[in-house]
DNA sequence: TATGGGCCTTCCCACCGTTGTAAGGTCAAG
DNA sequence: CTTGACCTTACAACGGTGGGAAGGCCCATA
């Protein structure tokens, strides 16, 4: 099996396979004389494995956990659990962010007209700050993220 | 006034004001003649209007598009109001994914007794996917980001 | 005046996961 | 033999931020 087909078959681009490949995520490939990487069955299910994993949002750094408690036969499950827990409230927490950012958005958006005039307060709050908003409804907005908290929530 | 107390008036670290400078986000700064940078109370604000809109989860490019409009006197605030739903849409977009992930592991999680014993579901369904769930709940997770899409969702 | 500490400068590197590109080798079919 | 689709390695880019090194500047205190 080629690196195309493990790719197809597994749902990984053949750049990520070489990139797992190379931080040791997954095993070295074997190779054929001409250096071509050969996959198994049981490399693509591993692969799928990934796959799965990074759509369900772990990182690769927790993907490695999972992988060595999947291969490890005397795993106990409350084990993996604790793992999916956190990754779960890591989720909560930067959803509540999100929605938080979105809700401020929201409130900007509604009272912004959105007509042909320059007044606008979504600008106004952008200049002034969220204090300033007039009677803004953000007390209930446990104090934003202040430093670096919010990168990388953009879109990449 | 220096970088460090343009930094601690503006909430963006002296680092991140040069970064914007050096990509055209903001002007060159005035220097001194031993070439400090120099910035004024209008530096100022416009470095807090970027920092909030950061905080936002505006990304440099859109913040570009927004400081255009807020320099420009003749624009028109559905302009502004444009960007921000633009930008409440992607929020969305992103909350509704990570939103799905959890439930899914939520899913997972609560089906793992969590004890010594080796067997885990969470396993299972990484090893097996989504579709091979004992009578899974995921017919109404219309077909998870395929490519690339679930990336940066990590915590970096 | 010398010395120290805190600020500033530029420059490069790391993060994370993924994609793109370039220059070359290999394989299979026509 | 040629063509095109694949493979190989190697390097850079993205977004936004933090870290650090090496050197210069400013001010205060001894």
């Amino acid at each position: 099996m080629n690196i195309g087909e493990a790719s197809k078959s597994s749902g990984v681009s053949a750049k990520m396979i070489r990139y797992y490949e190379s931080i040791g995520l997954i095993p070295a490939a074997g190779r054929t004389v001409a250096g071509y990487r050969v996959y198994t069955m049981t490399d693509v299910q591993l692969l799928r494995f990934i796959r799965r994993a990074r759509d369900l949002g772990f990182s690769v750094e927790k993907i490695e956990e999972l992988l060595a408690l999947w291969q490890d036969r005397s795993r106990q499950s409350a084990d993996v659990k604790q793992i999916a827990l956190h990754q779960i409230a890591g989720l909560e927490v930067r959803i509540r962010e999100m929605q938080a950012m979105m809700d401020t958005l929201r409130h900007l958006a509604d009272a912004c007209c959105g007509d042909h005039r320059p007044d606008c307060p979504i600008l106004a709050d952008l200049v002034n700050g969220p204090d300033h908003g007039s009677g803004a409804r953000e007390e209930d907005q446990q104090s934003a993220p202040r430093s670096g908290k919010a990168a990388g929530l953009q879109a990449h």
